[in-house]
DNA sequence: ATGGTTCCTTGACAAAAGTCAAGGGTTTTT
DNA sequence: AAAAACCCTTGACTTTTGTCAAGGAACCAT
C-alpha cells in the first residue's frame, strides 16, 4: 500500500527501516472511487494526498460556474490545498478522482507531529515543495510566453501520460483554453503533419 | 545590514541571538546599482538574494528578444534562479536591479552548511518555499481563470507597492500582456469612473 | 540646455481566443 | 437495449488581445 510512497520518500531522503516503520505509523490510507470527491471548496483541507494509483484533480468553480483546473495529480505525486491545509482556512479548491485511485494521506496532526520528531520528514516535505513550486514556476512561465500551440505541446512532451489519460476539456482548462480553442489547436497541428 | 533578514527570519523561527549570530556568519551583503545583473542567462545561479532595499526582477527573453517577467522583489523578498541555484544547471533566468538595493546573499555553500548545522535554518527555508508556492499558486488560478482587467485589479491590490513602483509595461508582462493591452485595460477603467 | 532614452498612450488593423449552437460518437446508467 | 450523459468537433460570429506605427511627456546624461 505504500510502495510508492517511501521509494519517492526514499529517492529524497533514505530511511532506515525502522524510520520507514515510524513514519508509516503515522499515514492513512485511503482509497477513492472515481468522482468522488477528497476535497469540497469550503471545508478545511485535512490532509495531503500522495497518489499510489489513479488520478485526481483540484479544480475552482468560477461564478459563472465554469471550472478552472489547478492541478493534476497521478501516481506519485501528492495534491492539496495546501493553503486551506496549513492555515486552517476553508479550501478555495475542491479535489476529485479521475479514476479510482489509492492515497495516502498525511494529515495535518501526522504532519506536525513528524516535524517535530522526526527531521527527515522536515526534508522531504521542503524538497517535495521545491520540487512543486519549481514545476510551478516553469508552467507559470510558459504561459504568460507561449502561444497556446506551444504551450500545448509543451504539455503533452512534459506530462505524456496525464495527457493522455484525462479528457481534452481539463487539459484546455489547465492551459487556460477553451475546449473548442484547443481542439482547434490540435487539428490545426495535425493538419500540418 | 541584516535587520529586515531577521525580522523575517525571526516571524518565521525565532532565534537566540547566539543562533542569530552564527547564521549572520554564513550571509553575504551586496549592493547593486539600478540596472546592474545580479544574474544572467546562462551562468549558474550562485545565491539566493533577500531584499534587504530596492527592487529587482527577474525574466526571460525569448527569440523575438521580447521580456517575459517571471518575479519582482521588493523589501522583505527574495529572488533566485531556484532550479540553477540547487541543481547547478545554467540559469534561465536574469536578474537584474529595477532601483538601487541592498541584497542579503545565501551562497550555495552557506546554504548547505546550514542545512547541516542549523535545524532552524531548514525549518526557515521550508516556510520561504511554501509561501512562494501559495502565492505562486494564487498567481497562476488568477492567470487561467480571470481577463485581463481583473488580473490587474488583483495584482495591484496584492501588491500596491509593487505597482507604484515598477514600470507599467514590465507589470504588463508580469500579467503575460502586452504593454498597449494594459494602457488600454487601464484606460477603460479610467473612464468608468 | 539639448539630445537621447524610456515610458506611456492612441489609432488602425490583424490575429487569437471566446461564445453560442449544433451534431455525432462514446461511454455509462438504468 | 434504450436513454442519458459526456466528450469532441465544427461553423459562424464576437470579443479580446497583439502588432505596427506614431507622437508626446518625463527623465538622464553629456
Amino acid at each position: 500500500m505504500y510502495e510508492l510512497f517511501f521509494q519517492k520518500f526514499n529517492e529524497k531522503v533514505p530511511l532506515t527501516s525502522e524510520e520507514q516503520e515510524q513514519i508509516k505509523a503515522y499515514l492513512t490510507p485511503k482509497k477513492l472511487r472515481k468522482r468522488q470527491y477528497l476535497l469540497q471548496e469550503g471545508e478545511v483541507c485535512r490532509a495531503i494526498a500522495f497518489v499510489e494509483k489513479g488520478a485526481l484533480r483540484a479544480y475552482t468553480v468560477d461564478e459563472s460556474s465554469n471550472e478552472h483546473i489547478i492541478q493534476f495529480a497521478i501516481e506519485g505525486w501528492t495534491i492539496s490545498d495546501l493553503y486551506s491545509y496549513l492555515t486552517g482556512e476553508p479550501a478555495t479548491y475542491n479535489i476529485d478522482a479521475l479514476e479510482d485511485a489509492e492515497l495516502v494521506l498525511i494529515t495535518r496532526t501526522a504532519h506536525e507531529e513528524l516535524l517535530r520528531t522526526q527531521p527527515k520528514y522536515e526534508t522531504f516535505i521542503r524538497l517535495l515543495i521545491t520540487g512543486a513550486y519549481i514545476a510551478l514556476q516553469r508552467r507559470l512561465a510558459s504561459n504568460i510566453s507561449l502561444p497556446a500551440e506551444e504551450r500545448y505541446t509543451c504539455f503533452t512532451e512534459t506530462y505524456p501520460d496525464i495527457a493522455q489519460r484525462v479528457p481534452q476539456h481539463m487539459i484546455a482548462s489547465y492551459m487556460g483554453l477553451t475546449p473548442e480553442t484547443l481542439s482547434r489547436v490540435r487539428k490545426k497541428m495535425a493538419d500540418r503533419r
